[in-house]
DNA sequence: CGTCTCATTGAGTTCTGTCAATCTAAGTGG
DNA sequence: CCACTTAGATTGACAGAACTCAATGAGACG
């Protein structure tokens, strides 16, 4: 794939991810890119974006590849708090706080688009849509956090595994990183059990029930749900999906 | 206390709140409260202002009491997600998503500023910051939704409860609902349990511990910190502090 | 004085984490 | 091509944490 054709599709990310949100027209798609998309970087597995306590003024939209939003206690115990994929963003919250509350780390290589927050907050008064669709977004990662509370609080080790896996799948499939029934996880079992609040040796004994019941098949990395129906189930899931947001008429052209 | 003085101490607690986001003119207020505070709305303690599936379009700014926001599994397993103060939102990320994840109940009796989506849609457009107001208090809720996250998943429940009881207190303290190292709780430990994932008795325990080892009093509902240092080492808490946003001068007049 | 809700305590059981060993696959260097 | 190394997956034994169930206390209210 020549680098060219891989930017388009790159760039197909930010648009697919906002097309739930509303049309949005070629040249607000150019002053999107224009005023956000100034500055494409890359990172390495393992490499850090945000670390907790710095002061951020950034805010960096991903393109490609995995990260996670995670904290770790002083004793080590670590948590983390969301994977952040392919059209997430990244610098939220931390560039409206003081100072960044958590560390984003990138799970694999990424690729993502740079801003600085000045910006964004320009093309916000300039385009007030795209200030309604950062709320927007930051409404849809709240509901997956508000899940993630209640995979850790309520949900049994077996229940909140099931949920996670069915979540990733489809947050990938949004975006076009997912096949029908199947993705590809680019991680240890230890980040799943640190997202899972579980012990490896635990959340390792539930994948092995979950395949045991001929609900999921891992070969490597990947992940195959068998009985999607079964798992649905189990998890209680309940798909995400985003409103479309009314705009004003007088604005509509924009 | 005259009604018209309530009113006033109450209309404090939206500004109280957004004061922190950057300074608010009085025509800004104005503004605020004609597009915004339209309607005044009561509702008695245990009515759910929304409800899990429900479509939603209207937003809600709660002037005074408690609400919390949660979720309940098909065997009443029930888990809340978090507690919604003064000044807070409610209807976000519902009004924004095709239907209610979760519900929102009213654990005292409320007072709420009500608008359509629709009404506080036009407003971002006419005035951008009130977008991005919105952003700021959606990213200080991510914020405190990843500190919950991270009390349920790998917190020990003695350290999640002081982490709550400090968030709780904090996030008073910054409407004026709460004393210097005091406040009072409106709700039964059952919800704390449920805010916790944790049962009933054992929250019982732990409150008992905290208050053996000298870190909290509590008489009926009255919570007292008697030594904060050691309570927020054990927690490892730490307080959100807010960004002020920056603002493009062209449009600082607004 | 009875009733109700909620807080508190105790006993026993289950779940889940810890620790440690083993297994597996993918490198790596010779 | 093979021995060696290493990261990660898997399994087992065991201890301790937290839950469930059930009983009791305490206060509010009619």
């Amino acid at each position: 794939m020549s680098t060219a054709r891989l930017e388009c599709t790159q760039a197909q990310t930010v648009v697919r991810r906002l097309s739930a949100f509303r049309e949005l027209s070629e040249s607000a798609v150019t002053a999107l890119e224009k005023a956000v998309g100034e500055r494409i970087v890359r990172a390495g597995a393992g490499q850090d974006l945000v670390s907790e306590g710095e002061q951020l003024d950034r805010i960096r939209i991903v393109l490609a590849g995995w990260l996670s939003r995670y904290k770790t206690l002083e004793d080590g115990r670590r948590q983390i708090v969301n994977f952040v994929l392919p059209g997430d963003v990244v610098g939220l919250p931390g560039s409206f706080l003081d100072r960044a509350a958590a560390s984003v780390v990138a799970l694999t290589d990424v690729r993502v688009r740079s801003c600085s927050l000045e910006a964004f907050v320009r093309l916000s008064f300039h385009l007030p849509k795209f200030g309604l669709a950062l709320s927007w977004l930051a409404a849809q990662e709240a509901a997956n956090y508000a899940e993630h509370i209640i995979d850790v609080g309520r949900r049994t080790p077996i229940e909140r595994l099931a949920h996670l896996l069915l979540e990733l799948h489809a947050r990938l499939a949004v975006v076009k990183f997912a096949e029908e029934s199947a993705f590809t996880l680019p991680f240890t079992q230890e980040m799943m059990s640190d997202a899972l609040g579980l012990s490896v040796p635990h959340l390792n004994r539930m994948l092995a029930k979950l395949r045991n019941e001929g609900m999921i098949a891992m070969s490597e990395r990947r992940v195959e749900f068998l009985d999607l129906k079964a798992l649905r189930q189990l998890a209680q899931f309940q798909p995400l999906r985003p409103a479309r947001i009314p705009v004003p008429e007088e604005y509509e052209l924009d």
